[in-house]
DNA sequence: CATGAATGAGGGTTCATTCAT
DNA sequence: CATGAATGAACCCTCATTCAT
């Protein structure tokens, strides 16, 4: 196909932008939500998050050549788009957002929690893997099992002598 | 200054890129080193840790007009310098194993958790922060003690009935 | 035509060099191939050379906007191209030697003559009328005729008192 | 020497240009009439014409990094200073034409010959070898005798069939 | 007298876009 | 629908020139 083609099915660089990044951000969306359901009534508030974390790892790796010029491109994009993508953003970290509070209501996730910040946490590591993460050498499972591990059971060594007892100096 | 100007002083765009992804990468391994040592020989690991994410996160955020297009624009740098740029990103990341390590030999962090991966972790949600962060509606430090808690102890609830014996069916 | 539209048909400055540069070789080399075989059989060799200068200087000198700056710019060029270039001007000059080799095995040439430096000067006295030759004012058959004279009967005056003879003091 | 240290001995690029061309100028003009000069007034003028031809080229092949780029650059110069330029050549060219002249006197050249294209043609050889000649491989001084004999003595077999005789087509 | 630094015009090139076919 | 061709703005870079020191 040549470059001018493209004009008669969008009319502008940017309108393919808008649709390459909403579909690319529907994608994860609906992956994700998919896979959670699919896990039943059954599974522990645990189990959904890890098939989320999942889910969204894999999509995020296995289009790689997709995702990570996308997540460089969005910034030049003109404002109305950048921001009809921070809509679909939001709309993603809803459904995070939900997974996270009824583990919380669950009782599987403490309550002085707060559930944005964790959210943030959880996605920044995630999204970060496109910079490093190589698929060749490590299995996308274990690093998603890393991740709940460190994130829910803390990394912190049972409690035998509290660390806390030093002086809690500096700022 | 005009465009020109700046071919005074280097002698191609790559060479700028070259200058100033490497300054980036040795002011931020600078200031989370300097940090770190300045909090003594006293303090907890788990103290040094979440200095070092404090630091590195400040840096990050107050220069953010000059981070956030930085680490975007590295994947268009010739493969000599990304390479170079990557052996910085490496020591850097020798200078967090090596604070994770020891907090793992002090007893600070348990033993089953992996180093690398960890790291992975820590650095993608601080980094992460770039796309989302603001600034002036949230205190740095009070993500920081956010990411600390989670990292640390753990999102999961105080060990009253272990999530584990939820399981029944799934799916 | 702006600038910017080269590249469609072109895809670097250097590859225009080469079109144009190699364009240009190849007209001169068929207008004087053709002019001289439009000869016929009948003519002398004498009468063929004359033919090849009159066609290459008036190649040369018509499209004088064209020729003058192809010569000036070709040091210019990248070596593969020159390369290329040379290989041109070396087929052409087997042409020229073909001409004046047959003219010296008929005997038009004396056989102390050598075929190389006797090309290079007729094509230097050529190509050197980019630089001051005055199509206004001076019909090109005239030089011709002129530079045929001089190469072919020599400038010398006829065989009566030998020049060595002449030498008394003169200046 | 830095690029703008030039501007204090010269007011612009033009200015140098001036200075290099008409040193170059003034240097082949002022080496070929001490050349001759110095053949001293026993010489024939075939010797003496011979001895300018020597001269010219050896200065222009030894000194060929100067003149190869100054016979190229001369016509991106502005107008006033390619009229002096000018000028230069013409001086430069009149003295050939006295050589040229005072051996036609002599009787060294037929009259028929007109003075100014032999000036032409004899320089533009000379002036044409930049482009071609390879000082490692070739004599210069061989050179030279080539084209003395060819411009002098012809280079025409001894009148035995005169070529003459045949058809004189085409043109 | 020389240098370090800056300037701005212009050249080579890319790229989003347009348009006739 | 698609393509070949052209456009113009913008980018990277060079180079003649200027100027303060």
């Amino acid at each position: 196909m040549q470059a001018g083609s493209l004009y008669y099915h969008f009319s502008s660089k940017d309108e393919i932008f808008d649709e390459v990044l909403s579909t690319g951000m529907r994608n994860i969306h609906e992956k994700v939500a998919h896979a959670v359901q699919l896990l039943g009534e059954n599974a522990t508030h645990r189990e959904r998050i890890e098939c989320a974390m999942k889910a969204h790892l894999e999509l995020l790796l296995m289009k790689r050549e997709y995702y990570a010029p996308a997540s460089r491109v969005l910034v030049h994009a003109p404002e109305p788009l950048v921001s009809r993508h921070r809509e679909f953003r939001h709309e993603y970290g809803k459904l995070w957002d939900r997974l996270l509070q009824d583990a919380q209501k669950a009782g599987e996730i403490r309550k002085e929690i707060k559930i944005v910040p964790l959210r943030m946490l959880i996605l920044g590591a995630l999204n970060w893997t496109l910079e490093w993460f190589d698929v060749e050498h490590y299995p996308i499972d274990k690093f998603v099992q890393q991740i709940s591990t460190t994130v829910f059971d803390g990394a912190k060594a049972a409690a035998t002598a509290p660390a806390r007892s030093v002086r809690r100096s500096a700022r």
